[in-house]
DNA sequence: TATCCATATGCAACATTGTTGCACAAAATT
DNA sequence: AATTTTGTGCAACAATGTTGCATATGGATA
C-alpha cells in the first residue's frame, strides 16, 4: 500500500500519521499473516525504518487502541498483530501453526470449519475460548 | 484428596511419587480453576510446600507431559494448569475472565455455548483457535 | 535394612517479552 | 514564530520462563 494512502487512514481519523506510524502500518497490512512485535522490527529494519523497540510497543498499542489493528495470543506467549479487518468484532477464528507459530485471520465462524483452512494447512484441534468476566469481576 | 490417593495416581503410572509431585498434584486438584505457576507457588507456600522456582516448572512441565494436567495460555501470556479431566481430547472450551485473568475449563462444546456458562459469569467475546501445521511445518 | 543408580531438586545465571519514567524531538495549533 | 501537545529514544526495571550443573533422594536391588 503506498504510503500516501496510510498517511490518508489516519488523517481520516484524526490521527497523527507520523513516519513510525506509516511504517509500522504497511508492515502490517503487507503481511499475509499476524506478526510479532520482533517479525515487525525486523521487517521495519529491513525498509531502513529502525524504530526503538520501545516505541514499536507503543506504536502497536496505539495501533490496536484505535482499531487499525488487533491483537492475539497464540502458545507461545507473544503477542501478534494483524492490521486485517476485525470482521465480526473480533470473533473471528483464528488459525495457529504448532509448529512455528504462525499465526493468521481466518473467515466467519463457520460449521464446517475444518474445511475453512487454506491449502496446505492442516487440522489438530480447535480451541474455543469465550471471553467475559468472572463473578469477583462482575460486581467490582 | 488424600495424598495416599495421589501417590496411588503417580505409582498406578510408573512415575516416581516424590513430596513435590504429589503436593502440587493436590493443588492443581482441589482448585476448580486453572492456576498459573505463581499461583500454584503461592498455594504450596501457603500449605508448608515450599518449592523451588524451577522445581515447580519442571514439575508442572512433568504432569502435563504425562497428562495428570493441561495447560492453557490466555490473553495475559502465562500458562496455566488445571487438573481436570482433558474430556474430548483437550478440545474444551474455556473461561477466561477479561478482567482478572481466571481461567476455568467448560464442559463439552455445546451449540448454545454462551448459555453454558457458570452462574456469575458474563459473556463478552468467543475465540475460536484452530491449531495444525501450517504449509511450511508440514512439509518439514 | 543397606547400597546404588537414575533422576529429581535447588541454585545461579541467563533469555525473552513487555513496561515505566523521563528528557528531548517533532507535530499541530495559535 | 512561539506554544502546546504528543511522539520518540534511552535506560532501567519487571514478569515469566529456561539452562547448566552440583547435590539430594526415591525406589529398585541385594
Ligand atoms: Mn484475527
Ligand atoms: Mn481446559
Ligand atoms: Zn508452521
Ligand atoms: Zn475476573
Amino acid at each position: 500500500m503506498l504510503h500516501m494512502d496510510i498517511q490518508q487512514m489516519l488523517k481520516e481519523r484524526r490521527l497523527r500519521a507520523t513516519p513510525a506510524r506509516v511504517a509500522t502500518l504497511d508492515v502490517l497490512l503487507s503481511a499475509g499473516r499476524a506478526l510479532t512485535h520482533h517479525e515487525v522490527e525486523e521487517s521495519l529494519a529491513a525498509a531502513g525504518n529502525r524504530l526503538d523497540r520501545v516505541t514499536l510497543y507503543r506504536t502497536l498499542d496505539f495501533l490496536v487502541e484505535e482499531d487499525l489493528a488487533h491483537r492475539l495470543s497464540g502458545e507461545d506467549r507473544t503477542w501478534r498483530f494483524s492490521a486485517q479487518d476485525k470482521r465480526s468484532g473480533h470473533a473471528h477464528p483464528h488459525f495457529c501453526c504448532s509448529g512455528c507459530g504462525a499465526t493468521l485471520c481466518l473467515g466467519d465462524l463457520n460449521p464446517a470449519m475444518v474445511v475453512g483452512l487454506p491449502e496446505g494447512y492442516s487440522f489438530q484441534q480447535a480451541e474455543l475460548t469465550i471471553r467475559g468476566l468472572c463473578p469477583a469481576c462482575n460486581h467490582a
